[in-house]
DNA sequence: ACAAGGATCCTCT
DNA sequence: GAGGATCCTTGTT
């Protein structure tokens, strides 16, 4: 069992710790699942962040305090976890998009409902939040504190791929062309790799 | 109280 | 690779 991240690692710009959230381990209790890809969300500026609602009952844990969960509810149906970052009543955050079975494989296959095998168990952001069982009840949940849901420490990717969010059509041009999503460059877990490139990665 | 839209997933071709 | 399923949140009436 490992300790937490601290703190200060979320207290960054969402731009730092999208990428360095790549190799770290979600532990929900007996799952372990390394990050292999994420997406950074900051508002202002990018009409792809949920702030640009303004601040409701649903998006309230974006705007809080660094290290803690975003879980909200898409389509009715699938709980994204997101990782708020900044600082408190900044809206910024890094959705999780897929991750790799380091430990609890059986409870996760159980969770998802055991149907192929390989990536497509973990790759999507939906599958994620329900391999963990989350809901948006988790929404600020912190992450950094032992206890239920934590990121802990893992093993960094050896390179990073870099590419545009997706499932953001809704948002201008301008921000629909920003390469804020960014995956493991030598892991099979993650989705769309089509539209990544693998050369010199932004962030650090 | 109602209509609209959505940071997706799954099952087919 | 494309299309439909699915149902909650939000803003408006």
């Amino acid at each position: 069992m490992h300790s937490p991240l601290p703190l200060q690692f979320f207290a960054r710009d969402v731009l730092e710790v999208a990428p360095a959230l790549l190799g770290q381990h979600l532990v929900r209790d007996e799952v372990v699942l390394r990050i292999t890809e994420v997406e950074a969300y900051r508002w202002p500026g990018d009409t792809a962040c949920h702030a640009r609602a303004g601040r409701t009952g649903r998006n309230e844990a974006l705007w809080g305090p660094p290290g803690r969960a975003y879980v909200y509810l898409c389509y009715g149906i699938h709980s994204m976890l997101n990782v708020v970052t900044g600082s408190d009543g900044e809206a910024q955050a890094v959705l999780v998009r897929a991750c790799e079975p380091v430990l609890g494989l059986e409870v996760v296959r159980a969770r998802r409902g055991a149907k192929t095998p390989g990536p497509s168990l973990l790759a999507g952001p939906g599958k994620v939040g329900q391999a963990l069982g989350l809901d948006p009840g988790w929404s600020g949940h912190a992450l950094h504190l032992p206890g239920g849901l934590t990121v802990c420490p893992g093993t960094a990717p050896a390179a990073v791929a870099v590419g545009p969010r997706v499932g953001i059509d809704f948002a201008e041009a301008e921000h629909r062309a920003l390469p804020w999503r960014f995956a493991d460059a030598g892991s099979r877990w993650v989705t769309r790799r089509a539209e990544l490139r693998s050369d010199a990665p932004a962030g650090r």
